[in-house]
RNA sequence: GCCUGGGUGGGGUAGCUGGUUAUCCUAUGGGACUGUGGAUCCUACGACUCGGGUUCGAAUCCCGACCCGGGCCCCA
């Protein structure tokens, strides 16, 4: 075989694409019904874009390239920075909030493995111009609402940046940044020869480790002792109480992170067996990005679904398609293709393309699994009626076409 | 970028302590059965991932590349 996918890449089949579109179908479904609207972006940008948002650090994963007009483009790493660029270009002066979904493509040049690809596919939500804890509540529910409408279930983690901010309000901005770094990645080692460097207090160091250490019932309780009456901490209570309003099952966890600066506040991510190295399958939380962008600095909230992720795990099916094939003979072939055309309006309809014989055709019927065939005839057109003949249990009716659409229709078409 | 396992027709496989024409199943095209499917038979198609090396001789042994799986790193 000489001629094969670029690596990481992957071609879907007819079936595969049948549930994949399902599932798509499910969760655009649940964002339409929450409100929010769909938006698309181009599948390439000016690579500053992201450079500006996740340093130049990231250059190492993107697909870039020069274009004819010697601009430096890259395809979009993800979709989080191109609809905050939208935003900024054109929306600013919208109502808000703003209320987005979005799923395509995305590409990252990295060693695939099991639920990560060169070409990978994200569903993801944005709110723009809030701050407030409903609107971290809204969108956390939405993601969870997705998930269980997909058929997903995964263990929801929440967090708050603010808070473990707070703590370190003494530290150099850069000196804080390194700091969440460490803690996104679950360094404790790491941190501890930083906090060393820095000659950082027994106090704080104590504290710190205790509070990224946070989880679950009385995490809460906890966190408020080692910081205090703050506003991140009051936010993220208020957030917890609208989370219980929506009944959602949840865990704190005050240790998960971001690496990047422009996250501030809530921050979640949820999780599902199954997939290996790879199981986180959502993450997300609310940032500011727009000012970075040359915008007015602007609140949002979103995240992303890793819906390739998803597709491992879910175990929705779509309905299967009802098919049927409409055959005839050497002499009637015209006329069979006039029936199948009025056919096709109410059911998926085959005809033969292959010059294949009568018998061959419905051989074909049943290789394909067809429920109906069609049999056209001299016989059935004198009498100004088709044969239907049921493929599982082999009767077989003299009806009209109209007769036939009837009984096909009603049924999931494509 | 690192570690690890693996690549034989479209799919699944045998061969792999080197030795004729690479095995079997399945799928696919054509045909037999000529107005009724799943069966059977005939026939066609079709592979040793690629490149070096060792050897009289390599699918088989060695090296490298590529690709796939699993795990690190990373994960905006």
């Amino acid at each position: 075989m000489e001629l094969q996918r670029p690596r990481g890449t992957r071609d879907f089949l007819p079936d595969e694409m049948a549930k994949r579109r399902y599932v798509e179908n499910k969760l655009r479904e649940a964002a339409t019904r929450w409100g929010y609207g769909e938006i698309k972006t181009p599948t390439f940008e000016h690579i500053e874009l992201f450079t500006l948002k996740s340093g130049e650090g990231i250059l190492g994963e993107i697909y870039n390239f020069r274009d004819k007009g010697d601009r430096e483009i890259a395809l979009r790493p993800e979709l989080t920075a191109p609809v905050v660029r939208m935003y900024v270009e054109e929306l600013q002066r919208s109502p808000k909030p703003l209320k987005f979904f979005y799923f395509d493509n995305c590409f990252r040049y990295e060693r695939p493995q099991k639920g990560r690809f060169r070409e990978f596919f994200q569903f993801g939500v944005e709110i723009i111009g809030s701050a407030r804890p409903e609107s971290d509540a809204e969108v956390i529910a939405l993601a969870v609402e997705m998930l269980n409408s997909a058929g997903v279930k995964g263990d929801l983690h929440v967090g708050h940046l603010g808070i473990v901010r707070a703590l370190m309000k003494d530290l150099l901005p850069e000196h804080q940044s390194k700091i969440m770094r460490l803690v996104d990645k679950k360094d404790d080692k790491g941190l501890e020869e930083f906090l060393d460097e820095l000659q950082a207090p027994d106090e704080m160091r104590g504290k710190l480790f205790r509070l990224i250490g946070l989880r679950g019932e009385n995490a809460v309780h906890e966190a408020r002792e080692l910081v205090g009456e703050i506003d991140a901490m009051s936010q993220f209570e208020a957030l917890l109480s609208l989370l219980d309003v929506y009944g959602l099952e949840y865990q704190v966890d005050l240790g998960i992170a971001r690496g990047l600066d422009y996250y501030t506040g809530m921050v979640f991510e949820i999780y599902c067996e199954g997939l290996g190295a790879q199981n986180q399958v959502c993450g997300g939380g609310s940032y500011r990005l727009a000012a970075l962008f040359g915008g007015e600095d602007t609140p949002s909230t979103g995240y992303a679904i890793g819906f390739d992720r998803i597709m491992e795990i879910c175990e929705a099916k779509p309905a299967e398609i009802k098919r049927i094939v409409v055959v005839s003979f050497d002499d009637t072939r015209k006329e069979a293709i006039v029936i199948a055309n009025k056919l096709r309006a109410h059911v998926s309809t085959y005809i033969d393309v292959m010059g294949r014989k009568f018998k061959d055709q419905i051989s074909y019927a049943n290789t394909i699994g067809a429920s109906h065939v069609v049999i056209v005839g001299k016989n059935e057109l004198d009498a100004g009626k088709v044969a239907l003949k049921d493929m599982k249990t082999g009767e077989q009716v003299l009806v009209t076409v109209e007769e036939v659409a009837g009984r096909m229709s009603g049924e999931v078409l494509l």
